[in-house]
RNA sequence: GCGCCCGUAGCUCAGCAGGAUAGAGCACAGGAUUCCUAAUCCUGGGGUCGCAGGUUCGAAUCCUGCCGGGCGCACCA
């Protein structure tokens, strides 16, 4: 339950009963009334702007109006108090059998705690790594597939209905430069001297095991033959082994995405002439020249030639967009149009593209495009995923693309694990520089978010284990602890203990709606952080420790909360993607 | 030149759909261990939210202008 949006309703019900009294105008609009925090815990758990905003339609004091509300709330069975404040907030405190509640539900609901139904079963695609098949996958990829993974959990726990699809690069220029770099090492298979890899080809290593499995196949069958004769089959040879690369590399991170569409039998299949046909016949495709690009010197071969153009323009675009390369062939524009219109047309009206940040000057024309292909009725959002800094123990770690130093995400991933890497991708906003350091992500330290969220859960299984010795007889299943009496936890550390977790389904909520799936690491840091806190009071206060000894009851109420805090990170660990740990040793 | 993003404590960053006295971590200074994992916690100093206007009952948040930084800007992907 949502309990921002729960007391919405009850405020919004309380608002029409004042005005069914004539206590206030009826007719109010109450869509700005919000129901949020207070800035300081101490004045409430919940406050409402209602008697703010209100004031001026009904021509009525804002104390006033809120003093009306107040009083009706103070009736209300979930609330224990209610009261005027400052310039007219409402502040709500929670009944104490209310709050109560929440540690059963969320033991109940388990994992699913924080399941939402705002989504409204709408289709979302979600469209990320997208990583042309030309070599394994780097930090950066990972970062982004990270992202757009999490996203797409997080929508679907928000209830949307998801697709996750990748998006085959495999029809443009760079897929013939990999059939060439791969023809290159099927000769140095069959024993050819190739010495350096020339400028303009892939130089990496992992071309040799494609080279030596062509060779194997075929022997010297594409030795010395026109490249007209080799090339397709090179290079759907190719494609096949680097999508085999980046889809293991994918399972190493736990990405699994349902869809993979191909750009060339996209093309194959005519999409892209069709949907620029369709353009032109609505006049939104034309043949123009292109002013040269302003504020920096013209590249050398440039010439004003007339092009084939989109109107992006009329989209709110800065410049028409080309369609057409000098040679007539598409441009990687034209197909990108064709790929979401296809999306649309497969039934996602919405549709979220991760892309790497150096894509950002791309974002306006395709969002132009998809309006245009769509009528209006589709949209495209675009997260995009900023560089990675890999780092070890504060020295940047030198990332040469000659082969040797180039680090990719699989060695990532071997090295410090998968959790980790899922983990730490998201401790800045997608748009934000991110330091990922192979030492530091490590380390069991405060410093180190997984260590202290992980560390958190671990804790809580660690008092699980202790109480069933201190307590054999103690039934500790979900089971028991949801219907377990827990009255007796009235002290302010536990109940601010319970509203912190009781704010987890607002933070999927907003999460989910703002694209920001950030938010989930952040929100289980915090959680953390309460809990070690928590914790800590068991120090010098005995009596406030998880186990009291001879006291059965009070400590199945305190193992309850406690379970309630694992289950609240282990619901946003699987959101991320990320294992729970038991132990730590 | 145009477009997008950013500017919050010494450093790295949060800031939840415009809310009340702007928050964390690191660093710095002090403190807690006969006690469920001290792998943690507590206390303290630190801020003109880049600047100036505007909208609003209320602005770090929205709008405009300026200053500073980043990225992008025919055909490539």
């Amino acid at each position: 339950m949502n309990i921002y949006n729960y007391f919405s309703r009850v405020i919004e019900k309380e608002i029409e009963f004042l005005a069914s009294q004539n206590l206030v105008p009826a007719g109010l609009d109450l869509s700005r009334i919000s129901v949020e925090p207070p800035r300081d815990e101490a004045l409430g758990d919940l406050s409402t702007n209602a008697a703010m905003v209100l004031a001026k339609p009904a021509g009525m004091k804002p104390r006033d109006l809120g003093e009306a509300l107040a009083q009706r709330l103070n009736g209300h069975a979930d609330v224990a108090s209610a009261e005027v404040a400052g310039p007219g907030f409402v502040n709500l405190r929670l009944s104490t059998a209310f709050l109560h509640d929440r540690i059963h539900e969320i033991i109940r609901q388990g994992i699913d705690y924080g399941n939402s139904e705002i989504g409204e079963n709408r289709p979302v695609n979600v469209e990320y790594v997208s990583a042309n098949p030309t070599g394994p996958m780097h930090v950066g990829h990972g970062r982004g597939a990270v992202i757009g993974d999490v996203l797409a959990s997080l929508l679907a726990k928000a209830g949307f209905r998801i697709s996750r699809e990748y998006y085959i690069n495999d029809a443009g220029a760079q897929v013939d430069v990999l059939a060439r770099s791969a023809h290159l090492r099927y000769r140095e298979a069959l024993g050819e001297e190739i010495g350096e890899i020339p400028e303009g080809l892939y130089p990496g290593d992992y071309l040799k095991d494609v080279g030596a499995a062509i060779a194997d196949r075929d022997g010297d069958r594409w030795v010395g033959g026109d490249e007209a004769e080799w090339l397709p089959e090179f290079r759907a040879f190719s494609i096949d082994a680097m999508m085999a690369l980046i889809r293991s590399d994918l399972e190493a991170l736990g990405v699994a995405h349902a869809v993979f569409t191909s750009e060339r039998k996209l093309a194959e299949a005519g999409a892209i002439q069709r949907v620029v046909d369709e353009l032109k016949a609505r006049d939104l495709v034309y043949v123009g020249t292109l002013e040269p690009p302003k504020g920096k010197p013209p590249p050398e071969d440039w010439e004003a030639r007339p092009q084939l153009l989109f109107r992006a323009t009329k989209f709110g675009d800065d410049v028409d967009r080309p369609l057409q390369k000098s040679d007539q062939s598409w441009t990687y524009f034209a197909s990108d149009i064709a790929y979401h219109r296809d999306k649309f047309e497969r039934g996602f009206e919405t549709m979220v593209d991760v892309w790497g940040a150096d894509h950002k000057g791309y974002v306006k024309r395709l969002q132009a495009a998809v309006q245009a292909v769509t009528e209006g009725k589709g949209a495209l959002d675009v997260r995009l995923s900023n560089l990675v800094n890999l780092m070890d123990d504060g020295e940047p770690v030198k990332m040469s693309k000659r082969a040797g130093s180039f680090v990719t995400l699989r060695e990532v991933i071997d090295e410090v694990g998968r959790d980790v890497v899922r983990f730490i991708m998201l401790t800045r906003n997608n748009e934000a520089l991110l330091d990922f350091d192979l030492k530091k992500v490590t380390e069991q330290s405060r410093d180190n978010p997984v260590f202290y969220v992980q560390y958190a859960h671990a804790r809580i299984c660690s008092i699980l284990r202790n109480a069933s010795e201190a307590f054999p007889d103690l039934r500790l299943d979900d089971a028991t602890l949801a219907e377990t009496d827990v009255s007796v936890l009235t002290d302010e550390g536990e109940l601010s203990m319970v509203r912190r977790l009781a704010a987890w389904p607002r933070t999927v909520e907003n999460a989910a709606l703002s694209y920001e799936p950030h938010r989930i690491a952040f929100y289980l840091m915090d959680i953390a952080a309460a809990f070690h806190a928590f914790w800590n009071r068991g120090n010098d206060r005995e009596n406030l420790r998880f186990i009291v000894p001879g006291n059965a009851s009070l400590t199945q109420a305190r193992i309850a909360l406690a379970r309630a805090v694992a289950i609240v990170i282990a619901s946003g660990l699987s959101v991320m993607g990320v294992e729970p740990v038991e132990e730590m040793r």
